[in-house]
RNA sequence: GCGGACGUGGCGGAACGGUAGACGCUGGGGACUUAAAAUCCUCUUCCCGUAAGGGAGUGCGGGUUCAAAUCCCGCCGUCCGCACCA
């Protein structure tokens, strides 16, 4: 066989023959070391994208890299399939929801196994099967009589477009996350589950996921917002006869003698209660709700605020009364939805102050001298000593919060306490196609859970998208049932479960899936956790925060004793490209243009086209390059080629034409090598140190998913075999060369290996090693230096002492001419490396 | 505003404090060929110089060091996340 290596067939021949033997299926009982590599599942939404390919190339290489190294890996592939596109499909084309997303994932399928994943497809899972989905409805069950599940009626953020409730998360300035229309409140009946309850394990535990990105751990930090502080009560006059006191919460219990207002929510009970009397107020409520709430308008918006009749009591002088305000800036979802106002320490209580005169008073300095010292344009929010504070006077921001705090607690006014800003996790959606939510509502009852033994509840298939919201709700049949605890008339919960919900436990079901329950839990622990996952970084806070909530949730129940999901995260870069734009503004795509000179036109019209910036792939700027037409004329391993080469993992990768031509060109050069002539029975020390080092080199960047520089340190063994002269040490590189690209090209490697009489697939083939003494070579080039300048260089014998390498560097001309007579004032030499002569 | 990442040739990017620009892409020159494709050789940070050689250079300004892209201080810029969080 020689010529050109032909991907077309040969892609196809080693895909069936992995297929054939069951390569890639991960053996639970097997004695060997496991390690489980994830990438994350994809949602199917019709085909694979760049983004996929890159991502599930990087989780391929890792894969096949551990196999070769000896160990039993886990790389599954399955199908997050419930979700809203189905829906809207099925509205838009008139096709059920399944039928759409099944040929999604037929045809997504069949493109992953195109790309020669190492994947054990025995394992393959879709969500939206009710094999797994009645397993997910066991486990909510399961936190539902754990109490970690409740039922509260509760303001949601309703998309108007889409007709169902969002998540916190998932509205984004105000708008829906995927409709982009502007969201409303409503008050229904939600479910819950009760994340907050492990805030402080969740916050934790980041400290100790030390191979996860600095940047995802902050975020997440971030998300869950832990502030410590003091929670106290403000006895009230001239108050409303239903309310009794006001609540705050403070991180700076220190600055109490700073106060000089209170301030509540538009929403706060206190304000409710004043609007029904006072019509301003009611006003001034109505103002402050329909203000935007994007962050152009939360910058620039004035801090407002009515003033209500009611007078604060300070808890610590009865005679001091502090004025109640309804204030625009007070968010009722936080704390306890009243703060009180230290202008002088506060940047909003300092803008708050100044717009309706209220006292700013300095209550902490930098010491006590420069306490009558006024504030500024600005609040100080920074420690230091209160001052101006009676019995704090001169402690410490620390002391001081301790002893307020402590005062509080012994007089029984407040108590020290933790405020997150995580919320718990609202799960129902007025949605079709999710996880039916498996509880039946009873008038005489209440909420009961369907009976283990009636698990699953499955979705009724007959159902009609004709009109907008939840056809669930409209399908009586299904609706309609006998309760299971009284007999008596009931009816199904039509909420479906939040797709976050199906996520965040697949992972554990790949590990281990029997029939009869959502995993065993002996062979989910030889699996988890994850050693690597791979994703993109727009699921860093909510997918994985709600996964490693529901891993901990598991094993606080007693069903896993693992509690944090995913040891190693790796956040990959996007797949970008050019986008092009022709003369009215539209968007063209990269096929619609071409090059002329230094600028682009529209191949079909000849209008010039302006080339605007490099990004993200999407369909809404045309930008995208799809990966069918790609593979089908360069074959999978130039493909996975050119996504590991050139940028670094997690930066993005920009699509080029040079790219993909470069890569396809190795792959050619590779096959050259392995049909040229490996005869030859001379050793090559060179080349020998040179593979060595290379094995080396490899391995530590594959282990450091650093895959460019392991593409460039194979890049430099290839050129050098080429150079070499026919030598036993030579045919020995090229086959050492198969093994180093294989997990990264695994058909030509496969076709190599077969062609050089390897044995068996390479897919199995241990990965090759190396000798540490071959690492240095005997020669070195020490860098002579002249004032730190690099004046020459000079080759040595590697080990060379001090004394010799000096007077090696000294008897350079280069060195002798910028010395120019006068001697050397001291000499620094770095044995094997330089020579700084300073002169 | 808070937090994070980053800033190196025409481009993507390499570089335990120790020869800046590995490797790839692009471009120039050449070989092979009737020709092209493919392939191979060679040059490609900038400036001066035919060359030998010299000078400058990792966003900007300082500092530490025999030696700084790398460490420290102060700026500037880009990207990302969160955001009236008490």
């Amino acid at each position: 066989m020689s010529g050109r290596f032909d991907p077309s067939t040969a892609d196809r021949r080693w895909q069936a023959r992995w297929e054939e033997e069951r390569s890639f299926a991960a053996d639970s009982a097997s004695n060997k070391p496991k390690t489980y590599v994830l990438e994350m599942f994809p949602y199917p939404s019709g085909r694979i994208h760049m983004g996929h390919v890159r991502n599930y190339t990087m989780g391929d290489v890792i894969a096949r890299y551990r196999r070769m190294q000896g160990h039993e890996v886990l790389h599954p592939m399955g199908w997050d399939a419930f979700g809203m596109p189905a829906e809207n499909a099925a509205m838009e084309r008139k096709v059920h929801p399944g039928e759409w997303t099944r040929a999604n994932i037929n045809t997504m399928r069949d493109q992953l196994k195109r790309l020669g994943f190492a994947l054990d497809w025995d394992r393959e899972l879709a969500t939206c099967d009710p094999s797994y989905y009645g397993h997910e409805q066991a486990l909510f069950l399961d936190l539902f009589d754990a109490g970690l599940v409740y039922r509260k009626e509760s303001e949601v953020n309703w998309d108007p477009v889409d007709m169902t409730v969002l998540a916190n998360e998932q509205v984004i300035d105000g708008k829906g996350w995927r409709s982009g229309a502007p969201v409303e409140r409503r008050k229904l009946a939600q479910w819950f589950l009760k994340i907050t309850d492990f805030a402080d394990d969740l916050l934790e535990a980041l400290k100790k996921l030390d191979q996860w990105p600095e940047k995802v751990r902050v975020m997440q930090e971030n998300w869950i917002g832990r502030s410590q502080g003091l929670q106290f009560r403000f006895e009230l006059a001239n108050s409303p006869p239903q309310i009794d006191g006001i609540e705050v919460f403070t991180t700076r219990p220190d600055t109490i003698f700073g106060s000089s207002f209170i301030a509540v929510a538009p929403d706060h009970p206190l304000a409710l209660a004043a609007a029904e009397t006072d019509p301003k107020a009611a006003a001034f409520i109505d103002e402050c709700r329909s203000g935007g709430t994007s962050a152009a308008e939360i910058e620039t918006a004035e801090k407002k605020g009515y003033r209500t009749p009611v007078e604060a009591v300070h808890p610590l002088d009865p005679e001091w009364r502090l004025p109640v305000y309804i204030a625009n800036f007070v968010l009722m979802e936080y704390g306890t939805g009243a703060i009180f106002g230290v202008p002088g320490h506060d940047q909003r209580d300092f803008e708050f102050a100044r717009q309706y005169h209220l006292p700013i008073k300095r209550v902490v300095a930098a010491s006590t001298e420069v306490a009558s010292e006024p504030i500024g344009d600005e609040a100080e929010s920074m420690a230091g000593v209160a001052v101006n504070s009676r019995f704090l006077d001169g402690m410490t921001t620390e002391q001081a919060t301790a002893e307020i705090i402590r005062r509080a607690e012994e007089a029984g006014w407040g108590h020290g306490t933790v405020q997150y800003r995580l919320r718990d996790w609202g799960v129902s959606r007025q949605r079709y196609w999710g996880t039916p939510i498996p509880i039946i509502h009873c008038p005489s009852c209440g909420a009961v859970p369907v009976p283990r033994d009636q698990l699953p509840v499955v979705l009724p298939d007959d159902i009609e998208f004709d009109k907008p919201g939840n056809p669930l709700d409209r399908h009586l049949t299904w609706k309609h049932v006998r309760c299971p605890s009284c007999g008596g008339l009931a009816t199904r919960e039509t909420d479906t479960l939040d797709t976050f919900v199906d996520s965040s436990w697949y992972f554990i079901r790949f590990a281990s899936q029997p029939a009869d329950k959502p995993f065993d839990r002996a062979e989910a622990e030889t699996w988890l956790p994850v050693a690597q996952y791979i994703g993109g970084v727009e699921h860093a806070i909510l997918h994985l925060l709600y996964a490693r909530f529901w891993t901990r949730a598991l094993q606080r129940l007693g069903e896993l004793g693992v509690a944090e999901p995913f040891k190693g995260l790796f956040t990959q870069g996007m797949v970008t490209h050019e986008t092009y734009r022709a003369g009215d503004g539209s968007w063209l795509s990269p096929d619609e243009v071409k090059r002329d000179g230094d600028d682009w036109v529209h191949i079909e019209s000849g209008h010039p086209v302006t080339s605007g910036r490099v990004e993200k792939m999407s369909k809404s700027k045309r930008n995208t390059i799809d990966p069918e037409p790609i593979l089908a004329s360069y074959g999978a391993d130039a493909v996975r080629w050119f996504m590991l080469s050139d940028s670094p993992p997690e930066r993005d990768l920009e699509w080029s034409e040079g790219g993909i031509e470069g890569a396809s060109r190795f792959v050619q050069r590779v096959w050259r090598l392995v049909n040229g002539n490996l005869e030859g029975a001379s050793e090559d020390e060179a080349l020998k140190r040179k593979l060595h080092r290379t094995v080396a080199a490899v391995g530590e960047a594959v282990d450091d998913l650093q895959f460019n520089k392991a593409v460039a340190q194979l890049y430099e063994l290839v050129t050098a075999i080429e150079k070499a002269q026919p030598s036993a040490t030579r045919a020995e590189a090229v086959r050492a060369l198969i093994l180093l690209i294989a997990p990264m090209a695994p058909h030509l490697a496969e076709e190599s290996w077969a062609l050089l009489g390897g044995g068996g697939l390479i897919a199995n083939a241990p990965w090759p090693s190396f000798d540490p003494a071959l690492l240095l070579d005997e020669q070195v080039t020490l860098a002579v230096q002249v004032n730190g300048k690099l004046r020459d260089t000079v080759t040595a014998p590697r080990g060379l002492d001090r004394a010799a390498a000096e007077a090696l560097a000294l008897a350079s001309d280069k060195v002798q001419r910028q010395l120019a007579g006068a001697s050397p004032r001291k000499v620094i030499v770095v044995p094997d490396r330089l020579v700084n002569i300073v002169a």
